[in-house]
DNA sequence: GGTGATTGTCAGTGCTGCTGACGATCAGCG
DNA sequence: CGCTGATCGTCAGCAGCACTGACAATCACC
């Protein structure tokens, strides 16, 4: 391996800010840059980064049950109940009964939430923007690529 | 924009999974991702991630106060406390008084402590590695570079 | 020697995400 | 038709994580 020499206690020496080297640490921390960024953009809108996930969901899927939204979104289905609260409080989304199935709700745009949702969907665009400026323009879609493919790879299907 | 024709409700059209493009979902589920290869890894050796974080930084620094490592970590000092207590019940690392300035103590491993901390690296490596599994290998180091640079964009220093 | 800052600690709070339970509803089968 | 098992939305409760605000002890400095 790398270190056979340097075996002793103390420092593993020379190896300077070793924690940024770490995924967990660069994981963590871009991830919080990326959520202060968004929540600002967010902010004038009422709506927060977890919320506009919901919308993009919503807006891709069409008028859905909460359980087949939160199953795309990767969250738990006792966790969408209060997302869907929230945005149904600030009328930005309805439910309604669905008659065919009477188990579930449509959940579905209301005309004004879906004005405000492309919106602030402009705004959290232009918040991964800056987030990504550091890197080069092609940079930022292979990292895009990249995030995908280790997410794909933790996935069965 | 992109929908001028359809601002009916309904999806905005071939737009096949578009959270995918939302580095927040990126982020967060990369981060599920590695957070479970990394628990399992850890596992046998009693520690998780966040544990095994604030020894590397201990391992780097050697012998320092809490909020040292706490800063260097990018945590609050309140929450180095109670990783501290845990690292302590575990007796990898201990606290001792620090007689130069007695507000501070000095936290530094046991000597059983850096052994574990050697092999749990490895394994945590390890996973690591498992995770950029799917990248080629300068991918993965442009990909850790990337996440250095959005960071540091981040912060005022 | 008095003032203000620093360190570690703790209680409390907010956010997020889960488990376990419940009623309502559906699908399938006899 | 009546059962049985599964699904959907909901809620209560709990665990992890990080923060604020407070406190005592200690230091630095004038």
């Amino acid at each position: 391996m790398s270190s056979d020499v340097v075996s002793k206690v103390g420092p593993t020496p020379e190896q300077p800010r070793a924690e940024l080297n770490r995924l967990g640490y660069l994981l963590k921390h871009a991830q919080q840059r990326l959520t202060e960024l968004t929540s600002v953009a967010l902010e004038p809108y009422g709506l927060n980064g977890r919320e506009l996930g919901v919308l993009v969901v919503l807006d891709a899927m069409g008028p859905t049950s909460q359980q087949d939204a939160a199953r795309r979104l990767g969250v738990d289905r006792t966790t969408m109940v209060a997302l869907i609260d929230a945005l149904e409080a600030k009328s930005v989304v309805v439910r309604r009964p669905f008659e065919e199935d009477r188990r579930r709700n449509v959940v579905e745009f209301t005309e004004r939430g879906h004005e405000l949702f492309k919106q602030a969907l402009q705004a959290s665009d232009a918040a991964e923007r800056q987030f990504v400026s550091p890197l080069e323009e092609t940079a930022a879609d292979l990292f895009r690529a990249q995030l995908r493919a280790v997410i794909a790879a933790g996935e069965p299907s």
